[in-house]
DNA sequence: GAGATATATGATCATATATTCAGATAATGA
DNA sequence: TCATTATCTGAATATATGATCATATATCTC
């Protein structure tokens, strides 16, 4: 037989339902906390910040970051699902640029935070 | 003796320095991708929204999020060190509030993309 | 000061992440 | 069609992260 009293302490149960009330959606949590990941990564930010401002093909991407093409690939591939670049080929050469310009919105408002 | 040959493959010189010349400091970038890391976790995202609109012990946290108040304490230690919430204490207990609104720009920016 | 309450900390563990390596795939051109 | 070039993919690995448990600290009340 197990103990199944729930031993949660709450002071506030008011504050604790305005925040239940007022929380969104689990999934709706899940997809920001995953759209904010993708740019919790310096190589990443750094990969995004360039493509800002020009296409460029996997592996100068590689040589400017300096890490293997099957990294910058595998990054490439989370950036592709997440939907914040897309490529267009030339031959066997593929090259990334960001689909919109919102995501170097979100990356300055981050800029101001920290440079405060 | 080691092969120290240089194995970088480079298609677009000029496009890999430009990327170079513009590219932020690696502290800034670093910085910068620790302070996205605060929103990339939906139960740190939850307790930020919370404060946004009232303080909130430790214990009521708890309860809002199911989670141990070891686990809430955990993360209310990052978001301190982070810079983004303030505690008062009352007696034994510590109410916990968003430092600025700034935050809740950040987050609401980031639904915004998600909702498109 | 002793006991009770609220929170913080350190150790540990399971899982997630970023990278590399080896090998697969796609497009080009002889 | 075969070799070459550019990129992708899957497995392996090292590190980071978020949670829990046990314990420590801080404040209040008696």
């Amino acid at each position: 037989m197990q103990d199944e009293r729930c031993a949660v302490r709450v002071i506030h149960f008011e504050k604790v339902k305005i925040a239940q009330d007022t929380s969104l959606e689990e999934d709706e949590l899940d997809s920001l906390a995953e759209f904010f990941k993708t740019f919790a990564d310096p190589n990443r930010l750094r990969i995004l910040m360039a493509l800002a401002q020009q296409e460029m093909c996997v592996c100068d991407i590689a040589a400017f970051l300096t890490i293997s093409e099957s990294a910058v690939s595998h990054q490439l591939r989370s950036l592709r699902s997440s939907k914040l670049v897309k490529s267009r080929r030339a031959g066997t050469v593929l090259y990334y640029r960001l689909i919109d310009e919102h995501v170097m919105k979100i990356i300055l408002t981050g800029l101001e935070h920290i440079q405060e």
